[in-house]
DNA sequence: TTTTTTTTGAAATAAATATTCCAAAATTGA
DNA sequence: TCAATTTTGGAATATTTATTTCAAAAAAAA
């Protein structure tokens, strides 16, 4: 037995979310990548063998049955039931049986069909858990700042991108952080206490944007963070983090979904800027 | 072998159900039981051991393994898998009722709506009109091409971006041609012939982007075009181009179909290319 | 009713799956 | 840097789970 013990884990998947929020930062590596794999494909888990399962979330068998003990469970059969719970009593999707009578003739067109799945339920998935509080808050904050600072790497910098663009035209200050991650630190302790930083971050997450989440926290500077899962090492800090989680397809994830949410952040700030003016 | 033989059975849940019904009179009584059990108690079947189902359809393990064989199958474990197949990819429905406890109406929530829904239906438009023929010929150029030249300013930025990122992670050499226009201009006459150009370009156009496409056309270079209308500028010529349109919420348009797209476009070319060597 | 065929359930077997154990590797602390 | 501790992967094992077999029961045919 390694890390927590003697504690009874959640027997319901909806308990298990923040429960392995709080205690994933005491977990060795490996076994913070099964959790997050775990909360990204529960239904893998669900309806697969550990062979297949720890094959798909790249480790061996035995880290599988130990990460399930390692948070309290008897075994891996003891955590997959709660997986399996979760998927009890679905209402039969209707979705799919357009999607299985579709010819699978040509593979190009189920190709960008497979994406366009992916994509629609990303955003209904992101519609429906997206966090009200959070965005009106963050939207807020946004909007009081003077100016606004991006950061964001590899899968997050389009949506940096993006964002500059839209927040440029609304006429909002905003800054890129980019360059050398040495260069990028030294940016952000310039940053003032009445400026805010925006940081997108993504699995697998890198510690550079992390850096300078806590740089700014430190300086008193308002953070808003935007994550694929409050796994995420900048959603660790109590501040403003909104979720947004894409759907895989083949090892791929989009930006369908967040880009959604981007625009709507972007615009809402925009909105509530206009009405203090 | 009892009843229905050499048969071969539906490999889809949607289509087990007709089967079922047809070949139902044909069954011996007892397995007509369990049939009826298995359209009525399909996650039962997909999530329990052939012990646990048997027990709650009222018959022995050797009936439910008879059952899945009369049908045609090699198995129930080959059975099981059908009745898995119609639960993975179900919009999980999570802790949705904790994340609705959030109060609702708010105009945040709307906003996010709307957006929700213009991306949404931007991805099935996307999906309808989208050119199978283009997506194949563009990918199979991209896959062919020594070097992809990636072009796009405002808007089209982020998708360039996202696309230079999913290339270099597939492994394919890959060029962002930015800074000023001059310079933009010099860097594209130095493309060669087996190289290629992927111009992404929205309204309002820039001529800017229009200048690199004749620049490589006139110079032989291959070009693919990503844009929003037929109307664009680098649409005009006659080469390959596709065509994404996002449904515009209050003025702004979105990126969702953009990055799905493009994204497809990607993984097309990757495959292709891992296929040709 | 008797005989033949089909259907069924219980136990035996085969296959697969999860779990444990241990040595090697990695990490942490001094 | 080196020693102590933790973490990890692979192979061996134990357990569970599916499948087959076979004799008894039920149904159908004569």
């Amino acid at each position: 037995m390694t890390a927590v013990e003697a504690l009874q884990p959640p027997r319901a998947y909806s308990q298990l979310k923040p429960w392995l929020q709080d205690h994933y930062r005491s977990l060795p590596k490996r076994l913070q990548n099964v959790a997050v794999f775990a909360l990204h494909n529960p239904e893998v888990i669900a309806l697969n063998t550990v062979a297949v399962i720890s094959a798909q979330a790249q480790v061996t068998p035995s880290t599988m049955v130990r990460f399930a003990k390692s948070i309290g469970y008897e075994g891996f059969t003891d955590m997959q039931s709660v997986f399996q719970e979760s998927m009890r009593h679905v209402p039969q999707p209707y979705s799919q049986r357009l999607t299985e009578l579709a010819p699978p003739s040509e593979s190009e067109e189920t190709v960008l069909h497979q994406f366009s799945q992916a994509a629609r339920a990303s955003i209904t998935r992101l519609e429906e858990q997206a966090d009200g509080h959070a965005i009106r808050a963050a939207s807020s904050q946004i909007a009081a700042a003077r100016t606004i600072y991006l950061a964001g790497q590899g899968r997050a910098e389009p949506v940096v991108t993006y964002l500059h663009y839209t927040f440029v035209k609304l006429g909002m200050q905003t800054v890129v952080l980019d360059g050398m991650a040495s260069a990028m630190a030294d940016k952000t302790r310039m940053i003032q206490p009445d400026e805010l930083l925006l940081a997108i971050s993504f699995s697998p997450y890198t510690a550079n944007t992390r850096e300078l989440v806590d740089i700014c926290l430190k300086a008193g500077v308002k953070v808003v963070a935007l994550t694929d899962s409050t796994l995420s090492p900048i959603a660790q800090v109590d501040d403003l983090h909104l979720e947004v989680l894409e759907q895989e397809v083949s090892g791929f994830r989009g930006l369908s979904a967040t880009m959604c949410l981007a625009l709507c952040l972007a615009v809402e700030a925009g909105k509530r800027r206009a009405e203090n003016q």
